[in-house]
DNA sequence: TTGACAGTTGAACGGTTGTTCAATTATAAT
DNA sequence: ATTATAATTGAACAACCGTTCAACTGTCAA
């Protein structure tokens, strides 16, 4: 009678114990019942967001892209880095859609993909600054 | 008559030769030498920020502490996590002066150390739902 | 076709990071 | 005083990350 049931329905009929990794209890219930934790995958989106801009390399890259598309080669040069080194973060800039590739000739020029990453850095600077 | 000198001077004279990474001659060095990387340690800053938000966990603790201050046991509790994996975040979020302790009887309450984050916050999930 | 160069790729290395675990401190209650 | 619990701490571990290195692809010029 149970068998054909979902984890999500045996958890209601408490046949199975949802695992836990807290080793305490609240001391506050009430408190903790009333905070919103519904938006959770935006926030680990979000995270996932910051942790691409947590990078002194990527945001040295971006802006500079800000200013000029530019080359691998420029971009090594400028940053006084390694093509390898540069190329290799490109590539997660432009996985994460930060970044657009354009290649011409013998060269690939980077660009940003948007003004969008532009206001986020700028609003963070202001951020910093104050 | 050259040892007394700074490292800056001793470059100058071509004394030293600083040391480049670089693999490889720029493409349109015009370009590069008009980009404007001056403000490179506030970068650096802004990275470093970056990086702290950029975990799942401490966005998580920001999101909840933004609705109401709560003890470890409490967010250990709404995290489903160990009291200790949370203290050892809290610790971060609060040598980066992004959150305040309190102790009170035998608790500790946390809470945002100001608004700033929230807004921040607000604007990246924006950004992210567009 | 050959050689030179721009760029990419994957493996490997070393450093960093988040969680776990065990031990410890501090406060409150019995 | 003793016990129980909240919280912190440092060491240890595994997973992750950025750079390096070497090999490779693709394009242009001779």
């Amino acid at each position: 009678m149970l068998q054909n049931l979902t984890i999500e329905q045996l958890l209601n009929y408490n046949v199975v114990m949802k695992p836990s990794k807290t080793d305490c209890y609240a001391i506050n219930p009430d408190i903790i019942q009333k905070i919103e934790m519904s938006d959770i995958d935006k926030l680990l989106d979000l995270a996932e967001f910051f942790k691409i801009m947590g990078d002194g390399t990527r945001v040295r890259l971006l802006w500079a892209l800000e200013q000029a598309e530019m080359c691998v080669n420029d971009l090594a040069v400028l940053l006084d880095m390694t093509k390898s080194a540069v190329s290799h973060q490109l590539k997660i800039l432009r996985s994460a859609k930060l970044v657009k590739a354009e290649k011409r000739g013998k060269n690939v020029y980077y660009s940003l993909s948007d003004n969008h990453v532009k206001t986020v850095l700028e609003m963070a600077l202001e951020h910093i600054n104050e």
